[in-house]
DNA sequence: TATCGGATAGAAAGCGCTTGCTGTGACGCT
DNA sequence: AGCGTCACAGCAAGCGCTTTCTATCCGATA
């Protein structure tokens, strides 16, 4: 039925085991013979049995990325970028490893199962992308995980996520508080004086950071923040939209918004258009990410570039053992402010 | 080192045979034996050995989603539907499945790699999404690979893409043709006659239905096309943004630009506003697709939404054997016109 | 009480590949 | 001429699991 190692050693009259160091590549084969077992496979059309060849050389060619949204495009191009750099076909590595794409959805559970899945399938490497969940038996449990992953040999690479301690993984993290702060000090610098904060799910990693930048800033400048101006919702723009009115109903004079990234912004200005009120004439707005559909919002979107695909390639680099990891397996990287058409003086 | 079943099997004082049946749970055990070996299972952290698991039993529980680009939300939709419903943890399937998704960035060098690299794998089943590339050798390549996968009992579904005859391969295909008509014949509707078009790269077939759809409305209403109204492109937003600078050079008095995509549409909002004119004013836009950041541009675009949750969700149960194929192995999915503000009478 | 059949558990044969180790000529050196 | 050295090629032992076939135990049946 199906063409195995075996038929193609027949049909080009060698071992075995010389076809697999032909098909390897790695141990000296007489050119003559080679071609022949190349010829042999491809008259035969041989296709390798993945899952035998992983058992018995105890490797595999996968390499997991998991996202928590894969609608999202902020995952969608550090998964792309990663990807690129892993090899997948056509990629610059040369190894054909199939890179795969594990959509989280943002659940804890999942986020376990996909790593047990990848680890069951001795995976060569796993890159997680995204802000970690907060709570603590769950971190315990990842880490542990994530642990047992590198002991076994699989490299692990966190891009966008805070460093996990003790669990041999390098860390690409994103200044998300810093970045947080530069934003809200620059509307801060334009005259805002009270300013909303729609927050994304108050569990996560990223939510936590990016809030305490906006903070630091207030703080930073004797600004007492009011309770009211902070809303909680999730990361896409229906919750942006949401978040915007209820603000508006706590506080009518809010005359800034900021968003803890650029869909929640989007739902911000929808909410405030609707509302009558013009941006940034009446109310400011910011968002965080710099996401390709920002410059194209009206008016363009303030907000803090994340170098998304640096840092995906950079990742998927250091998956594959091609860059060297960060000292201290950590790296810090950070935003840039992107100032644009959404951000003005307060009225009056 | 690592943990395998004997251990297992050794610990719980049974046979290997055994553990293997209470982990597939498709035999008979004891529930005190169960019970037993479960609690080995545990106590020890084993985890299966999966590519052992898959040679072993010939199956994998690898499932393959193809998209072209996975940065678009255009796949990124699709892929999580499709991925919701083939299990990966937490879906609504039961089982474990672990549900990859594979970056070809629209090369159709990658999308045979990546194919072969699935049937290496055994892959379960294939989902391919997104339109095909009209390359009469590489189309036959394709179709050769889907047709093995088939004959190897992996099941084939296209999702949002042309039927592969022969192959075996299940197609759920969107009416891009009927949905461009429709989108031209609204405009035509509201007065133009003179209509620019922005199209994707020229090889694919979606570009091509799209287009043919776009001039069959036309054709129908008597107006003759200028070929200097199409551009082609890629489905991106700066594709958008050039092709339009183009298109009104080539003709000033167009009144109307229709995009591939809502993508592309973006980028054109983005060079008229640049040019001075005003949308829909001056000059009336239609995207297609309906994208969730559709409706947040200003004016929100007119467009073709495509039942891209559901069209995935329906291929993920397909491939999973829990839905019907339709008959004859092809359905035809209708797009719907949304009118909105990017579209409005000719100035004049 | 002798016999059967159902319910479990085990033994063992692979699944298709990799790789350490063992030949085996051919070559170059002294 | 004799022998160490290479460059290749093959043997065979697994890798960790599934599954067929067989053995065993028991209560049930006649």
């Amino acid at each position: 039925m199906t063409v195995t190692l075996a038929d193609v050693a027949a049909r080009a009259q060698v071992s075995p085991a010389t076809v697999s160091r032909v098909l390897n590549g790695n141990y000296p084969v007489a050119a003559s013979t080679r071609e022949r077992v190349l010829r042999a496979v491809d008259e035969l059309d041989y296709v390798l049995n993945g899952p035998a060849s992983a058992l018995a050389a105890a490797t595999s060619d996968l390499v997991g990325i998991l996202v928590n949204d894969i609608a999202d495009p902020f995952f969608g191009i550090m998964a792309s970028a990663i990807q690129l750099e892993i090899g997948g076909p056509g990629g610059r590595a040369g190894g054909e490893r199939l890179a795969v794409v594990c959509n989280t959805g943002g659940s804890p559970e999942r986020e376990l199962t996909y790593l047990t899945l990848l680890q069951r399938q001795r995976a060569a490497a796993v890159v997680l992308t995204g802000g970690a969940v907060e709570d603590a038996p769950h971190a315990a449990a990842v880490a542990a995980k994530l642990r047992k992953l590198a002991d076994a040999g699989t490299r692990v690479v966190l891009c966008g996520r805070p460093p996990a301690s003790d669990t041999g993984a390098i860390a690409l993290t994103f200044d998300n508080r810093g970045g947080g702060r530069e934003l809200t000090e620059h509307l801060i610098g334009l005259g805002h004086r009270r300013l909303g904060y729609i927050a994304g799910p108050q569990e996560r990693t990223t939510t936590r950071h990016r809030l305490e930048g906006h903070r630091a800033a207030l703080e930073a400048h004797g600004i007492q923040e009011d309770p009211r101006w902070t809303v909680y919702g999730r990361y896409d723009r229906q919750s942006g939209y949401e978040a915007t009115l209820e603000l508006l109903r706590r506080d009518p004079s809010l005359t800034a918004v900021v968003a803890a990234n650029d869909s929640v912004a989007l739902g911000a200005c929808a909410a405030l258009r609707d509302s009558g009120l013009r941006i940034p004439d009446d109310v400011s707005v910011a968002g965080f990410d710099d996401l390709p559909f920002s410059i194209d919002a009206v008016p363009s979107l303030t907000t803090v570039r994340l170098p998304l695909s640096e840092a995906g390639a950079r990742a998927g680099r250091i998956a594959m053992g091609r860059e060297e990891p960060p000292p201290g397996g950590i790296a810090t990287i950070r935003g840039e402010l992107m100032v644009r058409g959404s951000s003005g003086g307060p009225r009056g």
